[in-house]
DNA sequence: CGCGTTGCTGTATAAATAGACACCATGTCA
DNA sequence: TGACATGGTGTCTATTTATACAGCAACGCG
């Protein structure tokens, strides 16, 4: 997708970062001129020109300090990735899915949260959980009667209860308008991704 | 800590920090005028001003956009403090309130949470918001019809949505068994004490 | 070889922006 | 009563800033 950058061109994206991180503003093209010892402030200017070309910073024209980064660098420490939709046969935490990366400690959840996945549809709505929430998962390939689990069944993820008994699992919608899901575990593959640990919405 | 905001101060630094947030750099004089209906940049600068004297913003002189947030965006860190049952008389955020300071960013939610509030009772059901729910605040004393809103009136803090007619407002539950709480805003005294932005729930 | 990209210098200018000065109305505090 | 904060309108200007144009040197590609 975006050309990779060169390393000089890598060296000024990431001094921008910092300095949006640090001062809370985009710098002036005059003020990447003066930190790197460019005498001229169109060597900044064309710069940054590449860097929009390649992606990874957009310019809004005839704004002071109208450079904005295209992914919020700054991925520090407690943050849980918010997934999206899973793209089939993909690994849930594979880079294509993760859509942001939301400020937030795991451990608020208990156990802890490991990321956190949009539920689509409302096929759990009795169990306060709306289209478009965001589940706080917990990883770990065991489930108990009646939790909350992340499953994949073939190429589909799906958020459900889970019920076992012997070989035989059933998938349980918290909504009367869907009928549960069998599955013979000797017939079909089921994996429990994780455990439903908590439920963020935000509006 | 910092001096107590006037509701217009409040609205307006509350405004530029979600700027910030959404498009990585403050806004001008100007932009604020144009947002808030100015016909005058000099009434964001005196505002600026005012905030700058209260502490709350830094302000960068002679440079475009040199508004910098002392406390990024108002939220005072990566902990959000959870408020349990609130004492009668006392203000939401008392010492005496607060159970625990949760690890995640106020940021994760737009506009941005400044607390965590305990939800007793079943009254928002249909909102999916359960008993023990944790809703996401955001300070503010503006409603717009139908948002959930967090309302003191005389001792009692609750959650409802919030519905206004001239000088009637109706408190709505979202929960078919309960029956919406009338306000004449002339009779009795209605404090909006924020608007809820999402909802937390730990299993 | 010519062509495009990278990485600069140097100059110029229109437009964006901060911020001064003057002024007004309202409310509060002592 | 006067001083001071709040919340504005209106105008003007010096500075900051983005960005165009004209060049130059080095490099890799086909």
């Amino acid at each position: 997708m975006s050309a990779s950058l060169t390393p000089r061109q890598q060296q000024i994206l990431d001094w921008i970062a910092e300095r949006v991180r640090r001062q809370g503003a985009p710098p002036t093209r005059q003020e990447i001129s003066a930190a790197f010892g460019f005498r001229s402030p169109n060597a900044a200017e064309s710069h940054l020109r590449a860097l929009a070309k390649k992606g990874v910073i957009e310019l809004d024209s005839g704004r002071a300090r109208g450079i904005r980064l295209s992914e919020p660098a700054g991925v520090s420490g407690d943050y849980l990735p918010l997934v999206g939709r899973v793209a089939a046969g993909s690994p849930i935490l594979a880079a294509e899915n993760v859509e942001e990366e939301l400020g937030m400690n795991g451990q608020s959840f208990s156990p802890p949260a490991h990321y956190l996945l949009r539920v689509r549809g409302d096929s759990m709505i009795d169990a306060g959980i709306l289209d478009g929430d965001l589940l706080a998962v917990h990883r770990t390939p065991e489930a108990r009667q009646g939790q909350i689990v992340v499953a994949r069944l073939g190429e589909e993820v799906t958020v459900k209860r889970f019920h076992r008994r012997g070989r035989k699992v059933q998938l349980r919608a918290a909504n009367p308008a869907y009928t549960a899901i069998e599955v013979d575990l000797d017939q079909q593959e089921l994996v429990i991704e994780g455990l439903g640990v908590g439920v963020l919405r935000r509006w």
